[in-house]
DNA sequence: TAGATTGTTAATCGATTAACAATC
DNA sequence: TAGATTGTTAATCGATTAACAATC
């Protein structure tokens, strides 16, 4: 229950931050996870360690909605949960249709997360006359033809894509053109869409990429990569001298294996 | 191969800057597509294109790794290809383990995508004791009682976590214990881990939820959210008499539906 | 040499953070 | 009033980008 508090928009109408609005959604949980537990008011600090930010980076977010806590006092759980999803577009209903019906998508078909925060599975769709007719998640798959009639039929807003990489950016063409602009894409490619059509992706490959990357910088020890301090003054005009030892004519038959790692398959 | 060029590690040692090893997955596929095709060299612009970024980062990305193009011709592909995968520690092998074995473990485990690249799915490992000794995709899922032994021995250095929710920190801590340094997180959970472990998170309603933001200011044409300029001089003074009517005692009881999105059922 | 394209500089932009005045 | 905590300022940091000298 908030306490009956005046708003002031603010900044809104323009520019809250890309970085902030990434950042919502973590608050937003964070603030269900207190709401559910019966908290009534949490502190900037104590939101902030839940979400995982620093609590000047979390009061300075949530400026950008609005002046909704209390000095003094803190922040109203409820009456926060509120305005976040109010401003997340949460408070209304957003028809999701899924593209391709393999593994991941039927995992994501029976994912029970999108029900629940204003999303809900309106369709699922394949462009395998095998795969359409099935029955998963308690809905019938459609086929891919039937993609236009059932944004239009259903206000599909938002279009998830979970076709193979060579199949995506058709995919997202005729999301496009059905009038879609919003799409989450999994598979790995770059989507070329036009201006006003937004594009997220969730790449499991990059992420793994990344990890190892700072991975391989632990656990190696040697002096260049490893967390070692930097050596001794390391002078720019010096180092063209110093490095030769490390010039090498070509990158094949060293012992870091010439070979270069091929990609996925498909 | 790589024409006879020489190498200068340049920046090496201290600081790739995270944006930039962020996109280098990004270059990488790229280039094996063109690799592929058998294309010997590319410019910055092509290749930029090709990621969906501009050629001034690509450039500057790249000069972190080294001196790898050529001036007047571009880059030599295979030669390219090969200095990422270094940089990005895919010429060795990780091998992963997978620990939720639900929809989106099940999806996962049969994801082609893994193998190659350098990653590997080692182990397949559930709390459930009806779970575990399954088979999938010829693995047997094993039971988490024996998560130190399987990461000791097959020397398991990245956790993939696709448990529910609740689960996560508790999977987390104990990845953590076995030695574990580097975790991807598909749980929507904020996991706290000590300095030094590596988290990074796939969170699906999060992407959701910022599209959904962004589709809500396209579409709604009001005034407040909506792409409209500032109206007419919102005075500071004057918005705690003009919002009321927008207050709410409490956010309960609305569409929102107060639950957290839970993840997969197992 | 003339044309092309890299690698780097420097300016700009946006995001983070500590600190603190405002205020409950 | 005294204590607590927000909302905002300003300094800092990091990332992006245009532009161009270096050089193939």
């Amino acid at each position: 229950m908030a306490t009956g508090r005046t708003e002031r928009p603010a900044h809104r109408g323009r520019g809250i931050p890309e970085a902030t609005v990434a950042r919502l959604p973590l608050y937003l949980r964070a603030l269900t996870a207190l709401s559910e537990r019966g908290v009534p008011t949490v502190s900037s600090e104590e939101l902030a360690a839940a979400a995982g930010v620093n609590s000047a980076k979390l009061r300075k977010d949530l400026s950008y909605l609005g002046s909704y806590g209390t000095r003094g006092v803190g922040y109203d759980v409820e009456y926060l949960v509120y305005q976040i999803s109010r401003e997340l577009g949460l408070t209304q209903d957003w028809p999701v249709a899924i593209i391709g019906i393999g593994n991941l998508g039927h995992a994501l078909a029976n994912y029970g997360g999108f029900a629940s925060r204003g999303f809900r599975v309106a369709a699922l769709l394949d462009a395998d006359r095998a795969v359409a007719g099935q029955r998963i998640a308690g809905m019938v798959v459609r086929h891919m033809d039937d993609l236009e009639q059932i944004v239009r039929d259903d206000g599909v807003s938002i279009g998830v894509i979970t076709t193979p990489a060579p199949a995506a950016q058709g995919v997202a063409d005729r999301l496009v053109a059905a009038g879609i602009t919003s799409i989450l894409n999994f598979a790995p490619t770059v989507l070329t869409v036009p201006e006003g059509v937004d594009v997220r992706k969730v790449d499991l490959s990059i992420e793994l990429q990344i990890l190892a990357f700072h991975e391989q910088r632990k656990s190696s020890t040697e002096p260049a990569p490893g967390p070692a301090p930097v050596p001794a003054a390391v002078t720019p005009a010096v180092s063209p001298a110093v490095a030769p030892a490390v010039t090498r004519p070509t990158a094949s038959g060293g012992d870091l294996g010439g070979d270069l790692p091929e990609v996925m398959p498909a």
